[in-house]
DNA sequence: CGTCTTTGACCCGCGC
DNA sequence: GCGCGGGTCAAAGACG
């Protein structure tokens, strides 16, 4: 993909070039925009004749002084039209690069969701966790997103959505430092070896202390990660292989809640909570907690992509209003993505909401990806939201609110993955890679066609809002950096056998929760 | 027979 | 200190 445009103009036996180059893909985009201000530059050249012609020509007659005046008059003229001419071309070129770019990110995202062969080279280059990276693919996921980040910024600056990234955020949630397997002692329990699968309370507790305060130079956070689904079945089948564990009746719901832990790996800590919202049986809350040690099934990347990149963006405190981030009322903007070119997690979440909670110990955030993100959807939670444009609707007055974050409620729930709605994870079957691999194609697509829906305006106040906000800049960063990272790997764990396949997978995923602080009982909204 | 689910008991944190 | 509620354990049973 390479494309250059050339204008040469001569105006006044001066010669004025103007070229314009437009590269796009690898060389990036280069444009001189110093040939706008060619209209301006040329009308200053008559009237400075003028000046100095009318100083030596004193004597002459009004005519002649007309006559130049017309003269003149008639070049501005011109060079106006030329101006404008040029601008017509400008903005084609812009077009046309445009174009280019989103078919070049069609292709790339075509290519990431195409198996292996490729992803094997790329495997090696990066591996990649969200809170758990190694410091070689630290190096080599900023290199990746940097270079990304200066093209896109020489290219154009309308995306700058995209990877403005200072890497505060990766580094801050970074994996290695902060993800609750090391703050839990996971490490340790490695090294210990497989048979301690899970450490007894006392020692988790124990465990956990001691981290958080020799290791730890900030206290460590640990994020829940609430999605909320409407499905029909016990469970929602969101790739990973889960064994139940224990079942109580908690208060205030009489639907039992289900207790998950994940049996992938047989040491690892991830957790899950699955209820029935008591008003809405069909909605299901799957609590997510933890940090998988161990490289995920293709299928369970994009519920793995989207969790992480929400407690990445929960602990990053990035929706905190206002100075004081201890405050439990916290604000929230409706984001519309506007720029669907990015392999944003999120975009595979089309009727995402997101809110967040201090009613759990920890600081918990929900996903709400039932096509009604009514507040009444949220059991005992109170929500209030705000608009981009600061339209602020308080629906309910209470202490303890909650916030939601619309990412982008236009399209229909049958956008879900199939592997999240529908089937437990006994229902698992073979073909959940082909409806994984469909499903991202069509949220794409979709949330591309869908943002042509979208409000001119509602697109740039969104689009204002969120590149106004590093913080959400560099959780977003961390979200692609998951993506990236995760075409590394080169695993496949059956689902039924926990048996390590034959690579087959584009997406091994070690994922991870940055942790949190188990101070920080607030409200955090995205 | 191995794996998974069920379920009562137990532990722990928190509020009063 | 006590009770409550959430979370976990582990024995027993179910299932393939």
């Amino acid at each position: 993909m390479h494309m250059e445009a050339v204008f040469r103009k001569s105006i006044h036996g001066g010669v004025v070039k103007q070229d314009i180059k437009i590269k796009s893909g690898e060389e990036g985009f280069v444009e001189d925009i110093n040939d706008l201000k060619v209209g301006k530059e040329r009308k200053s050249v008559p009237n400075e004749e003028d000046n100095s012609k009318s100083s030596q020509q004193k004597d002459l007659t009004g005519d002649k002084e007309d006559d130049q005046l017309e003269s003149a008059k008639a070049d501005m003229e011109e060079v106006m039209e030329e101006n404008q001419r040029l601008k017509k071309h400008l903005d084609r070129i812009m077009k046309d690069y445009r174009n280019l770019q989103m078919q070049f990110h069609e292709v790339a995202q075509r290519d990431a969701e195409k198996p292996n062969i490729v992803k094997h080279d790329e495997a090696e280059l990066v591996s990649l966790s969200l809170g758990r990276t190694s410091s070689d693919t630290k190096k080599e996921l900023s290199k990746l997103i940097l270079s990304k980040k200066e093209n896109d910024e020489k290219e154009e600056d309308n995306l700058t959505l995209a990877l403005d990234c200072k890497f505060q955020s990766s580094t801050k949630s970074s994996p290695s430092n902060l993800s609750p397997e090391n703050s839990l002692g996971e490490v340790k329990d490695d090294e210990k070896g497989a048979d301690q699968t899970w450490p007894p309370h006392k020692v988790l507790k124990t465990m956990r202390n001691e981290e958080d305060d020799v290791v730890q130079p900030n206290p460590t956070k640990r994020a829940k990660v609430s999605v909320r689904v409407r499905c029909d079945t016990p469970t929602m089948n969101d790739g990973c292989q889960w064994r139940k564990y224990g079942q109580k009746i908690a208060k205030g719901n009489p639907c039992p809640r289900a207790y998950y832990r994940c049996t992938v790996a047989p040491n690892c800590p991830v957790r899950k909570q699955v209820q029935r919202c008591i008003q809405d049986m069909s909605i299901l809350i799957t609590t997510y907690e933890g940090t998988h040690n161990h490289p995920l099934p293709h299928s369970a990347t994009s519920m793995a992509f989207t969790t992480s990149a929400a407690a990445s963006m929960l602990l990053s405190g990035s929706f905190i209003s206002g100075s004081d981030p201890t405050s439990t009322t916290t604000t929230a903007l409706n984001y519309y993505l506007s720029d669907n070119s990015k392999p944003n997690p999120f975009y595979n979440l089309p009727n995402s909401s997101i809110s967040s909670s201090s009613h759990s110990q920890y600081p918990t955030i929900t996903l709400d990806l039932t096509s009604n993100s009514s507040p009444s959807s949220f059991p005992g939670q109170h929500h209030r939201t705000i608009a981009s444009s600061n339209n602020y609707h308080s629906r309910y007055n209470n202490n303890s609110s909650t916030n939601i974050l619309n990412f982008s409620s236009f399209t229909s729930n049958h956008l879900l993955p199939m592997s999240w709605s529908n089937g437990n994870n006994q229902a698992y079957h073979k073909n959940q890679d082909i409806h994984s691999q469909s499903y991202l194609q069509n949220n794409i697509k979709s949330a591309a066609s869908a943002q042509t829906l979208l409000p001119q305006d509602t697109i740039a106040a969104a689009t204002k809002a969120i590149t106004s906000d590093p913080k959400f800049q560099s959780a977003l960063a961390v979200a692609l950096t998951s993506i990236i990272g995760s075409r590394g790997g080169n695993h496949h764990i059956d689902e039924k056998s926990g048996k390590n396949l034959k690579v087959t997978d584009p997406f091994p995923v070690l994922c991870s929760f940055p942790s949190i602080s188990p101070g920080d009982h607030k409200d955090y909204t995205l």
